[in-house]
RNA sequence: GGGAGUUUAGCUCAGCUGGGAGAGCGUCUGCCUUACAAGCAGGAUGUCACAGGUUCGAGCCCUGUAACUCCCACCA
């Protein structure tokens, strides 16, 4: 847009985006001034996808808290993004041990830790560099750092704090328990890292022979391979069947191991034969059911889940073979009763899908019920809100019902777990700092080999990134934060172990608000995924539709915490947008003569020009009601409204006349409201759209260095015409009615006519003759007080304080004629009723408010009026 | 088994504390009107899932029903 007469007629992304971006950049806008004066607006964001590619989740992320602190910042806070988090670790690993295993063919014990660890980093700072410069394209003006997505000295620090005092408080301890085992990552996962998936099985009906020789026990599994591992079998103490079977003992088929027939109460009598085979080392509440009658606990895979040395000939078997050739043999010999179909829940690793092991595995774990208190409390009380409200019911659930957290990981790349083990005295010691030496005998000590579940780390994000455990002047002065910004699925993961972590080691909560929205869909409102390949690049979007347009998109159209399904052509809708915004401020450039933005004196101000500015302080103040709401859809509805039909279609279109009128006295007063409105306009959607409104800005006449550093609009009392909209009002929708009555008379545009407008309201639209000239097809616009000198047979529009004559007697057809206004008739006089109705309800009179009853009255004198003027054209049409 | 959500125009969805049903896309009619055909003007299309209830008044609040979606959960 260098020269005004040459701007190209299309919005063209391509031609400014990178450009604008590299000047924010380079300008240095994306830095917060650290003024002490100003408050404080911090958002905490959340973690970029490992694989390195922007997906369209992430950019709606990316948009939405762009978006929030483009509004702060320019509104004067003092605003602070905290950047990614070092999440996602295991992902990362669990890729690099996989290329490593097919372009390579070893594994990570091949190369040691040491030279592993390099391959890992290496690939985070390839993917860390290459989501850096796709963010940069939707114009993300988070100041990237790509260290802080790494696990840098500051947060091990405060991880090895966090560690120690929740150890030394007891809150972290060690222990045996059955956990998730995923057999492909080869690591224990969380609850909360598994998914349950509803699989077709099948259920096995097993025969246990009694050892005296007196029959058999019939047990039913869904995974006979855990068979080996079976240490008793139980059955209800209250089930009349086995009351004399308990006690006995019974030999394990295949294994021939004896066990013993125990009572629990777990068992359930009426489900499956109402005996349990046992298996504590396999399956949780075996695992219970173990400890309270001692029972052995026999581990009978290992951890890729193929057969150990306890399963005998199975040994080395996977165990879905395992499953298959213990079933052929308990059928050989005569054990298998029957099998059925079965479907059931099957939990399966969330980042490889693999089906997970139940398995008993020492682990160190955190304990919750203490730590989940406080963080209830937190919401309870309003200290962190969710919005929408529902989330926060989400999230109580889960920590009023929340279980010990498995915290050990199995792999390399993370937080090293801070305990070592003496070799001598087997004394295990938690400390913040690396030892050599056992503190209890002197001997050798070696660290523990897993390291800590990466949302452990991610947990203390928003105050580890400030500088916690250390006062800060930061930490002091940003935390606790402002927003979180994050999809409905992590909030398990992430938001509430933010909060319990926050609670427990600062004392607050972390965020004043956590902002959840829903999942982009594809248009058949299926999830993006890889494997489905229904995925859309955001960036290929950027490309051919430029960020705006995408952004756009992402922001609107729907509500908070909602899905959303993403079509393009909604991205050509809001292309479209931008392409509408580009040419109206190409016209305003192309008709500027004036080079400053200044608001004209009050009394040179027309009619037209106090209704477009009173109806911009409107929008003002609906948009940031709306975005201190977090309706960032609702407000960007209401620049869409204003800019397009109230400020395009309207206001642009009534000017015309007096710029295009050198000799028009009035024509510099509409080229600083157009200025003014359109460049405030450009301010309020900057949030929005920064690329095509800081290109505009930066053409209009306008103070200061960039649109994104400017301030904000602030609704202004005096820009407030309350008459002059109602006026307006009055005019446009005459023109409307004229406009319409042409359409349905298929009167060409070309074909102009005489109006004459019969009002008492003279006022008024003598101010707006012009207007029924330029936008109503008008020859000349008459207004006068009575009918006199109107042709009878004349075209006549009734409107709300006037009527409206066009002598185009040749085109009226009096049948038709009569036709439409006995519509009318009817129309009006069915509104007429609907209001008597409601104003001779004694209930509605003395109960509805005053506001309401006198809108109604005004209502109802409108359409009499205008039943009058139609019934008396009825006539006067039935006398010819 | 527990919890949450959804059901509004042909499609995708808004509709914020109850006060005459909206947008975009699609569709139909007429326009190359000197910012924009990625446009302008005008039109059509809804028992607001169903049944009750509260209220002067219900898309919105309450109860129940149905369908779909998602999350959580150790029934072998």
């Amino acid at each position: 847009m260098q020269d005004k007469n040459n701007i190209s007629k299309t919005y063209n992304p391509s031609e400014f985006e990178d450009r604008i971006y590299n000047n924010w950049v380079t300008k240095g806008y994306f830095h917060a001034e650290v003024d002490k004066t100003k408050k404080p607006f911090t958002i905490v964001i959340p973690p970029p996808n490992v694989t390195g590619q922007l997906h369209m989740g992430h950019a709606l992320d990316e948009t939405l808290q762009d978006i929030l602190i483009r509004y702060k910042r320019m509104q004067g806070y003092n605003a602070l993004w905290i950047p990614g988090t070092d999440h996602a670790g295991i992902a990362t690993q669990i890729k690099v041990e996989a290329e490593l295993r097919e372009k390579e063919g070893i594994t990570r014990y091949d190369l040691g830790r040491e030279k592993f660890l390099e391959r890992v980093w290496d690939w985070k700072k390839m993917y860390g560099d290459r989501i850096i410069n796709q963010l940069k394209k939707i114009g993300s003006s988070c100041d990237w750092d790509r260290e802080r997505f790494t696990m840098d000295e500051g947060c091990s620090k405060a991880v090895r704090e966090v560690f120690v005092n929740l150890y030394n408080k007891g809150l972290i301890y060690q222990g045996s328990r059955i956990i998730n085992w995923c057999p492909h990552c080869i690591t224990a996962l969380s609850d909360a890292e598994v998914e349950h998936q509803e699989q077709a099985g099948h259920f096995w009906h097993i025969k246990y022979p009694i050892k005296d020789g007196s029959g058999y026990v019939i047990i039913a599994t869904t995974r006979p391979e855990t068979l080996l591992g079976d240490t008793a079998v139980a059955v209800n103490p209250e089930d009349e069947r086995y009351k004399d079977l308990v006690g006995k003992t019974l030999i394990l088929p295949l294994v021939g191991r004896e066990i013993p027939v125990i009572a629990d109460e777990y068992v359930d009598k009426d489900f499956g034969t109402g005996c349990v085979k046992i298996t504590p080392a396999h399956d949780p509440n075996d695992f219970e059911v173990g400890k309270r009658h001692n029972l052995e606990q026999i581990k009978v895979m290992n951890d890729d889940a193929t057969i150990n040395h306890y399963g005998g000939k199975y040994e080395g078997m996977d165990r879905y073979d395992a499953r298959k050739a213990i079933v052929r043999d308990l059928e050989e010999q005569g054990l298998l009763v029957k099998v059925e179909d079965h479907s059931h829940n099957v939990g399966t690793c969330y980042r490889c899908g693999t089906t997970v092991e139940p398995i008993i595995s020492k682990q160190w774990f955190v304990k919750m019920k203490p730590l989940a208190k406080p963080a209830i409390d937190a919401v309870k009380n309003g200290d962190t809100s969710f919005i929408p409200e529902r989330f926060s019911k989400i999230y109580m659930n889960w920590m009023e019902n929340v279980l010990d957290w498995c915290i050990s990981r199995q792999l390399w790349w993370g937080h090293r777990i801070p305990a070592f083990y003496c070799d001598e005295c087997g004394e295990t010691t938690v400390s913040k700092e690396d030892i050599t030496t056992c503190p209890k005998c002197g001997g050798k000590v070696h660290q523990d080999e897993d390291v800590l579940d990466t949302w452990f780390s991610s947990a203390l994000w928003p105050f580890s990134t400030l500088g916690w455990p250390d006062k800060t002047k930061e930490l002091d002065y940003f935390y606790p934060t402002s927003v979180l910004v994050t999809g409905y699925d992590i909030i398990f993961f992430w938001v509430s172990r933010m909060v319990f972590s926050a609670m427990e080691h600062t004392g607050k909560a972390p965020f004043k608000h956590v902002f959840i929205h829903g999942l982009v869909r594809d248009s058949q409102g299926r999830k993006m995924s890889k494997s489905l390949g229904n995925g859309i690049d955001p960036l290929e979007i950027i490309e051919q539709y430029g960020a705006d347009a995408l952004r756009f998109t992402l922001a609107t159209g729907n509500a908070p915490g909602n899905d959303m399904r993403f079509y393009i052509e909604r991205v050509e809708a809001s292309r479209n947008f931008a392409n509408k915004i580009w040419n109206a401020s190409r016209f305003t450039l192309m008709n500027l003569d004036i080079t400053e933005n200044k608001l004209p004196d009050v009394s040179d101000l027309q009619l037209e020009d106090k209704w477009i500015l009173s109806r911009y302080n409107d929008t003002v103040k609906a948009v940031t009601e709306n975005i201190d709401k977090f309706e960032l859809g609702v407000a960007l509805s209401n620049l869409y409204d204003f800019i397009w039909d109230t400020f395009c279609d309207w206001y642009i279109e009534l000017v015309k006349p007096r710029l295009f009128d050198k000799e028009n006295a009035t024509g510099k007063t509409a080229q600083y409201v157009l200025t003014y409105v359109l460049s405030n306009t450009m301010k309020l959607l900057h949030p929005f759209m920064p690329f095509i409104t800081e290109e505009i800005w930066q053409h209009l006449p306008h103070e200061g260095e960039s649109i994104m550093i400017s301030r904000y609009p602030e609704y202004d009392e005096n820009l407030s015409f309350k008459a002059e909209e109602s006026a307006m009002e009055l005019i446009m929708g005459a023109i409307t009615a004229i406009r319409n009555r042409r359409a349905e008379m298929n009167v060409p545009p070309s074909k102009k006519a005489k109006t004459i407008i019969v009002t008492d309201k003279a006022d008024v639209f003598e101010k707006g003759k012009i207007f029924f000239e330029k936008l109503a097809s008008s020859s000349e616009a008459v207004v006068q007080s009575d009918k006199r000198g109107i042709d009878a047979n004349a075209v006549n529009v009734v409107v709300p304080s006037a009527e409206i004559f066009l002598p185009l007697d040749e085109l009226v057809d009096k049948e038709k004629e009569l036709q439409r206004l006995q519509a009318e008739k009817k129309k009006l006089e069915g509104e007429i009723k609907r209001v008597e109705g409601k104003l001779n309800n004694q209930g509605f009179v003395s109960k509805a408010p005053q506001k309401v009853i006198d809108e109604e009255k005004a209502k109802g004198v409108k359409y009499r009026e205008m039943l009058d003027k139609v019934l008396a054209n009825i006539a006067s049409m039935e006398q010819l």
